[in-house]
DNA sequence: CATGAATGAGATTTCATTCAT
DNA sequence: GATGAATGAAATCTCATTCAT
């Protein structure tokens, strides 16, 4: 089926170039096939953005329910959720670069989205799932403040995070989860007595600061 | 001169669309004058983008460097230096809306910003106000952890409040400080003992959740 | 293949406009095809015009090249020589018309070329073919002087004869071979017991003067 | 005056980028003055080139009648023409590179023409000098055949000759009137008995061959 | 008259989309 | 379905020309 290979080389061509200057045709040679046979898939350019990023959240979305996070205390369940996350985004980096343009971690003008998505949200599912762990952090008392701007916090925070060890080259994203899991929880202030906070994973080549 | 006004009109349309799906058309029309206008000003579009963004830059840290903060305690300094900060933020909200596009809020890959950009790194000043910023917090022991990671923590903070205020389509951003700040400095967990967390502040329309 | 019907069309519109005034879509019209069809076969406009020489010229090499001039004497030879290329401009007048005016009866000044043609020499080959008959002519004594000069010469009484002809409307520009010949052979000396010169071939309409 | 340096500059600019390339900016930085003056003295661009055109014929014209050939044979009066014709053409480099495009030395196609000249005719009266040249040769008998076909031999040679001269970098144009007159008078034909004709004047760096 | 920024028609070129094979 | 050349609307950019200063 090449529904899949046109999905996987957008996803590297849009990544690379952003969704505008992408070609089609771009797509297509990337996938090693012809342009036309992009269309017998997709009506138009905005459908394989908008089937890109409704796949992915799908797959996303099914991971992180597939082994629901045991009663643990909050904290280990936001680990935990953060690791399979993370791995996740891993083995989708170009697409996690495509949707931070598109809406994944800021609201965009509805102008620009509606010119690509018309009335779709792919993010929507995904924004809940997002919601819903916060939520319940806060029911539980673990976290306090209002649920929406708690989670809109925790996605600045690895949206940040994340897109900081990508550009470093970083291997393995997912290491960085207890680092975001920490500033999202304890935030960025010096506690004197706990062990000193993480001053970032050394790296061979450079000396940790 | 009329470069002013195409910077003006540039930033809204870009903000509005996109850089890419803006035509200079667009941003002539609502600079009120003709295409040719614009390239009597700027050589080609991605030109009116890159001075956008020096110009507004240059300005902010203008703004920034010139009333410099007092020798206060660092989280005094701190919620000082944001309410400053998303001030102007405030006065160009349509700004920071193409800018997070473009990589302000987060590096973006480098294919996407060279074809762009060319070299030219016009966030490189700002960048360096705030890690200069957080690097006197390390110093002081006020936050601890590796500068360059707090700073990605810290603009990711920003970032996920402002844009959220906006969306929310809040009148004064700079009101958003202190909880920039407080999730910055303490994160997100319960602290038994201490007042309730701001569940957000009330606005007259809808009622916090 | 529309690759020939470009050319064929560029060829008669360059020709009645000049290269810089003609435009693409004019080509594309008069070769009943669309704009971009042009370009999925050139590049860009200037290719067009380079690729027209570069076929008509090996066109005219291989013309004159397939059937090699006798041994006889160098006078039959170059009015065999010029009967068979004469032959072959009133096929093409047009791209004659059009190659006149980009050097190849005359070098034009170098930042002309070079805007049109970058490093490439499309009239190379066949002005090697002249200069060959020329050489030929003088190393077997028939003809004397300096090659490269003759052949300017050459070149210059062929130029002035056809273009003449061209602009008189004659039909058939072959028949003026022997007075391009005799020109070039004899000047214009008058020699006496000599037969009078042809006073120009009477036209049936207009009496010759 | 500006309009003598108008002119001046358009004759270098049009030589170098030809006539359609040039930008009227061109010339006005050339003639170190601004645009809106260069329109203060021509109503448009065609303008420019028809008056180019117009006063260096003229110019030219007055220069061969102002010291009419004396009542010599017609080989000295033709190379006396030459040599000062030739030395005009000297002063005037780039101005007969621009000419030979516009239709100084080959009819072009009435269309072309037209849209640049109207239906003024600035080769007219110094085609009429030629042809007036060629005519009294043919009067006295020196020259024989039709002084239509004569002339536009003459012209061609000139044209061939002289633009080589040019292309090869030789200093004084007028030193090949002498060439010019054995050519379009003898022909090329060896002549047994005769001196050699000229093998090239030599030239410092490479030896005459 | 000189100036040069503003104008906008128009040219080149790109690229999403179609469709005959 | 797959193909890829053809299509032509639309975008960028150029530049002759105008006109207020």
């Amino acid at each position: 089926m090449f529904r899949r290979a046109i999905l996987d080389a957008a996803e590297a061509v849009f990544a690379e170039r952003g969704f505008h200057a992408a070609r089609i045709q771009d797509v297509a040679e990337r996938a090693q096939i012809a342009v036309g046979t992009v269309y017998n898939h997709f009506a138009q350019k905005e459908d394989v953005l908008l089937a890109l990023f409704t796949e992915r959240m799908r797959d996303m979305h099914a991971e992180l329910v597939a082994e629901p996070s045991p009663p643990e205390a909050f904290a280990d369940r936001l680990l935990h959720w953060l690791t399979r996350m993370l791995r996740f985004v891993d083995r989708h980096r170009s697409f996690f670069a495509v949707a931070s343009e598109h809406g994944l971690t800021a609201p965009r003008p509805p102008s620009a989205t509606e010119a690509i998505f018309g009335d779709a949200r792919p993010f929507e599912r995904i924004d809940a799932d997002f919601r819903s762990l916060v939520r319940d952090g806060v029911a539980e008392g673990a976290i306090a403040g209002d649920a929406r701007l708690l989670t809109r916090f925790l996605v600045g925070t690895i949206h940040a995070i994340v897109f900081g060890a990508v550009a470093d080259g970083r291997a393995r994203i997912e290491d960085e989860a207890p680092r975001i899991a920490a500033l999202f929880l304890r935030g960025a202030l010096a506690r004197p007595g706990e062990p000193p906070p993480a001053k970032r994973s050394p790296r061979p080549k450079r000396a940790a600061r």
